[in-house]
DNA sequence: TGTAGTTTCAAACAGTCGTTTGATTCACAC
DNA sequence: GTGTGAATCAAACGACTGTTTGAAACTACA
């Protein structure tokens, strides 16, 4: 009855491998099981013996390459505060945008992936929000850590909204280059995202390290 | 045949309230045509009746919020350049981001409809992405345009690369505070968006006041 | 060759989707 | 009253949704 544990893998990854384009491209909810299995060359029903459910693929998807990701984040700030560079905003912030953006030039689904993340945590349903969040949990809290002692002058509420523009950013770049290329006419360089990751770095960097907004005046 | 052009427009608002908060809450896909006609107090009829279809009411719902509240943007930067702050890059941004976050205070759907558009950029299908785009053409031309003049050892490119990064931060920070909410249990003031602007802008015009990033070097 | 267990398959399940239809109700001019 | 077009209504359309089923195909060990 149970499926087996970790033994064809074939149908198995082809099936996360369309559901991840698809998603992307359709959304979570725009994406049928006909059509993601359609497009793995599986049987309907594949998905639930593999899965159990649409959610359990959902599930699936984000997990493969998030939990690999966020520790490979972590890994670079250890790196960081092991080195003496803890002081070093602009070391800590490479770290945080780094990886993903890394993600979309290198691996196979990694630009679709990334589309889909930056959609995942503002769209509702399939619980993809609760799950992503999950998954991001520890790695807010190290760099909310890291950027706190990095930057003394702020409060750690401060901290935490410089964290939360710093991910809007990120987010919505990892998500689509569309906005430069539509408004521009700018070729953006797809494949290398070694030019994106410095500009990026580079404008968070200038924004975390403003002094503290004044809050107290009310226009 | 033809519907009434702009007489009982009762239930036609109705709709637009209805499919606003639904369409936030569940997403557009979510968000059936039954359950706005029910919320609403409606036929289901009602929506093709008003609307043709529901990528027309995806349409209207839009439109709707979106034209005056770019027209706001666009009347504040016209401000600011007849009163001769052209190079105040801080009034600038507060132009940009300051009307979409008072809009979530104030009007009664605000927060919904931000939360809305953040999605929708993101969002494939129904031709939401196209619509917001359009109706952002003039506005990002308009800011562009002018950052470059406030900020002239930029070059266009590096402009509309920190814009883009400026309408992350502003997209994700319209669309949720969940994440300082939800990471600090810092009890984000609903309500007063004062704070939050004031703490955007200063990031906001921390970045942009970058020197240009050196992309030369490839790491 | 026999048998147990994993995986795949076609077919159907009940339910929901956006849309359409044709009749009915309503407001208002004459 | 009568007539006219706008507006609302219940009911149904075909298509598509995620999920379930039970049999068939396949693999591997005896």
């Amino acid at each position: 009855m149970e499926p087996a544990r970790e033994k064809h893998t074939d149908t198995k990854t082809s099936l996360l491998d369309a559901a991840e384009r698809l998603f992307a491209e359709l959304g979570i909810a725009g994406a049928s099981m006909r059509a993601v299995t359609r497009a793995a060359d599986a049987n309907l029903a594949a998905v639930h013996y593999h899965f159990g459910s649409k959610e359990g693929l959902v599930r699936a998807v984000f997990r493969r390459r998030l939990t690999p990701l966020n520790r490979e984040r972590i890994a670079r700030l250890d790196d960081l505060l092991a080195t003496g560079r803890a002081r070093d905003v602009e070391a800590i912030v490479e770290a945080f945008v780094g990886p993903p953006l890394r993600m979309i030039g290198s691996e196979p689904g990694g630009r679709a992936f990334a589309q889909l993340l930056a959609r995942a945590v503002q769209e509702p349903g399939a619980g993809s929000r609760e799950l992503v969040l999950e998954e991001f949990r520890e790695v807010i809290g190290r760099f909310a850590a890291a950027l706190a002692k990095a930057l003394p002058s702020l409060s750690r509420e401060e901290v935490l909204w410089r964290l939360h523009f710093m991910i809007g950013s990120l987010s919505f770049t990892a998500g689509l280059g569309f906005l430069v290329e539509r408004f521009a006419g700018a070729p953006v360089a797809t494949g290398d995202p070694a030019p994106v990751i410095a500009r990026l770095v580079t404008f968070l960097t200038g924004g975390l390290e403003q002094p503290p907004a004044d809050i107290g005046e009310v226009g």
